[in-house]
DNA sequence: AAATAATTTAAACAAACGTTTAAAAAGGTT
DNA sequence: AACCTTTTTAAACGTTTGTTTAAATTATTT
């Protein structure tokens, strides 16, 4: 099979079934999808997810580790620079995961989920050792607050940057809000974190 | 032999399943969760899960709607009484709520998932208008710092609170950080809290 | 054009699923 | 005891599941 240019879109079996996994397993998880349900998302026969993934699982560890890596990849390679200032390393954060998790709101609640049921799995091999060791957050963390437990302060960003969109469902899904709003909110969000970051470090 | 027990506990067939069905349906979710593991689980015949409770998914709404007042209901009561001073409250959710999660650690992945899959179940009808709206959290927010949305702010309290069990799995299932290790984590979490609410209270 | 390889299809497969059945066992009442 | 109700059981029910098959179609090579 010739590679198609750049420009072009991939509109191949193999790409609109990989496609269509990727919504259907966000959506609904691994069991609560069904062979059947990513072959008619993907508009193409059944047999061809088995043809072209050998099976449900196998097509799942791939979504899954693309998952994982735009979850984490996209987030430790700029913690654990030391070449980038920790004020720096938060305003990227705050900016770039937040625009992320907009284009992902499902995200976080899918990679959690899979590490919570199979942390084993082949798409979930992802070493976070480097962030939560002797990385160059965890020593600027230090310089700025001695006194402070890096692990409970990572714990604390994170959790103001994800855990919204964990949340999201209850306000967009339960409570009716609008998803425009929902996503407007969020880009505010962006101006609070750094500010909420240095007031903790500051505390005390 | 038949030595009487001290506490009356319920050991009727009944209770049985509900507590395997607790314990099932926290660990692999509804769809992950068949019929025979929670019969399994409770060491009862098969056919009495529907003999009790007529089908899986009435069983599970009934467990849901536990899991969800288990959640919700807690702090709720809390943060909308006008009689409890700001920072009484944050003083007593951050100890009842993280004593709350250590011991329902699966609670709030577990809850998240059913109001994204099914938000209209009859497991998951709560009414969380009181604390966004013209609650006495608000006001007292609004008392503390004119210039701050209370929204923005009570998803961070929430989210530095549950956050951290909802990414439990990475430390403790992924990372083979030891479950007592984190628990200790958790407990010396509470004394932050309270001091970084009001850290971001007083920012800027 | 003929031959070969790759892709797509409809149909079927065995296993697993939630649920039901009908009979047996246990408990209670008279 | 006999009778009735409740609980428990083993087996089976009809579907749905992921997967495979073998033939049909399309694409590529010779």
């Amino acid at each position: 099979m010739a590679a198609k240019r750049k420009t072009e879109v991939d509109t191949s079996t193999e790409e609109k079934i990989k496609q269509a996994a990727r919504k259907v397993f966000s959506e609904k998880g691994y069991f609560g999808t069904r062979t059947r349900d990513i072959a008619d998302e993907a508009g193409i026969n059944l047999a061809l997810v088995n043809y072209y993934f050998r099976s449900k699982e196998k097509l799942f560890d791939l979504v899954m580790q693309e998952k994982v890596y735009k979850l984490f990849g996209t987030i430790v390679p700029i913690l654990i620079n030391p070449s980038i200032s920790f004020d720096a390393k938060i305003d990227i954060v705050s900016d770039s995961y937040i625009d992320m998790l907009i284009e992902n709101p499902d995200l976080p609640i899918m990679v959690f989920n899979e590490i919570k049921h199979n942390p084993n799995s082949f798409g979930v091999k992802m070493q976070l050792g480097p962030l939560f060791l002797e990385s160059s957050f965890f020593k600027q963390i230090k310089e700025r607050n001695s006194s402070i437990d890096p692990l409970q302060f990572v714990l604390s960003i994170i959790g103001m940057l994800v855990f919204p969109f964990i949340a999201r469902p209850i306000f967009v899904n339960m409570g009716g809000m609008n998803k425009e709003v929902y996503i407007e909110m969020m880009r505010e969000r962006k101006k609070y974190i750094p500010i909420w970051v240095n007031a903790i470090l500051d505390a005390k």
